[in-house]
DNA sequence: TTATTTAAGGTACTGGAGTACCCTGTATAA
DNA sequence: TTATACAGGGTACTCCAGTACCTTAAATAA
């Protein structure tokens, strides 16, 4: 009846960390998880937990990595670049929703507190690599060959802003994102923006 | 030469401790600031701040609106609307470069701690989005009477994109915003938003 | 098989947040 | 002037983050 027979070493020890993590972190959220709570259940202790993540909130980002939902978004390529944008965020809402729950509250602002106030937009989707970025590039790429833009390329900037957009309407929309509020969006900034002809810099 | 004749009450002792509190602030910085240092520095014990404060971050808030900058912009008016949202920039990016410095780095974090990131943004610019807000409807205003736009409304994720994107530039700029973001923002995204001709809503 | 290296586990420590409790000086009211 | 209420000051406590150091189990190399 003594404790444990075996001592569990790499992958099998992280994986159970990380396990105790998702657990705790649906059980409790975020703010109130601590790293000894976590080790508790998972068996082990702090030094174990230190040793492969700096702080709780790299810690919970790798549980989320592993047992999180994964974004499942096609890059649409109907023909027109309107219908492109709209599809392709209607998919993204319900995954930034889950990024933005109560549950996770406390998380990036953490992830805040080391790179500066800085980059919150960035590393907000960097969970998925600027997947939100890589795919509007695709889109426009799409829109390019189609002739449907002016063969103009975008600066980092403009190329962020859906993805600053999006988040920025997720998260003050308190609920859901509505299909209105992402027409919105198109309509009244990332179409005037990506197709700008009328205006030109000075 | 005993430690103190007289126990200071009330204002005397709140000055004295929002005093030491922008001494220590301007000295080490937010992150490395502790209640119990600015104290020590006041001549008091925590628990006179913790009868006054909830956290630190709401004792740094305190003493930042008693001794820190405060924003002085006037709303240009140049007869051009390019013109004045440079200038109306230029104005306010001191002010939001001092709130985002490495010195306040961390506040703002804190300050954002119990809730959910969706109520982040939200505060996040409810820092001085009004402010940014009504200034760029003055300037916007000035534009239709001079005939420099077509008299059309904008929609209030418009009229908030200005300090979004300002916010969001001096978030991630890491040091300071530089002219050339400013110009970038104006140009590629921000007047092709408000004069947007070409594009029209399907 | 044995020796060596690595990392897990245990224990203990520092230091800050935040709370509790009590004593005492000070302002106010009686 | 004295009694009372309140808030400041002191001390001590809990909890957690984070670090240090030592031991021991397990993987690996010899």
């Amino acid at each position: 009846m003594g404790k444990k027979q075996t001592r569990r070493r790499g992958k099998v020890l992280e994986d159970a960390i990380l396990r105790a993590t998702w657990q705790l972190l649906n059980q409790v959220g975020y703010n109130v998880l601590t790293i000894q709570a976590v080790a508790k259940i998972a068996g082990t202790n702090k030094n174990a937990i230190y040793r492969r993540w700096a702080d709780k909130a790299r810690l919970v980002v790798s549980a989320l990595a592993k047992f999180g939902p994964k974004p499942d978004i096609q890059i649409p390529d109907t023909g027109n670049l309107r219908t492109d944008l709209g599809q392709f965020f209607e998919q993204a809402v319900d995954y930034l929703t889950y990024l933005t729950s109560d549950q996770l509250a406390g998380l990036w602002v953490d992830r805040l507190r080391d790179i500066s106030v800085a980059k919150m937009m960035y590393r907000l989707d960097a969970i998925d690599n600027n997947y939100i970025r890589k795919s509007v590039t695709q889109i426009l790429h799409q829109a390019e060959k189609r002739g449907e833009l002016t063969g103009q390329s975008f600066s980092d900037r403009v190329l962020n802003l859906p993805a600053l957009l999006v988040i920025n309407a997720a998260i003050t929309a308190q609920g859901k994102l509505t299909q209105a509020a992402m027409a919105e969006i198109i309509d009244d900034i990332l179409m005037p923006v990506f197709s700008k002809h009328e205006y030109h810099r000075p």
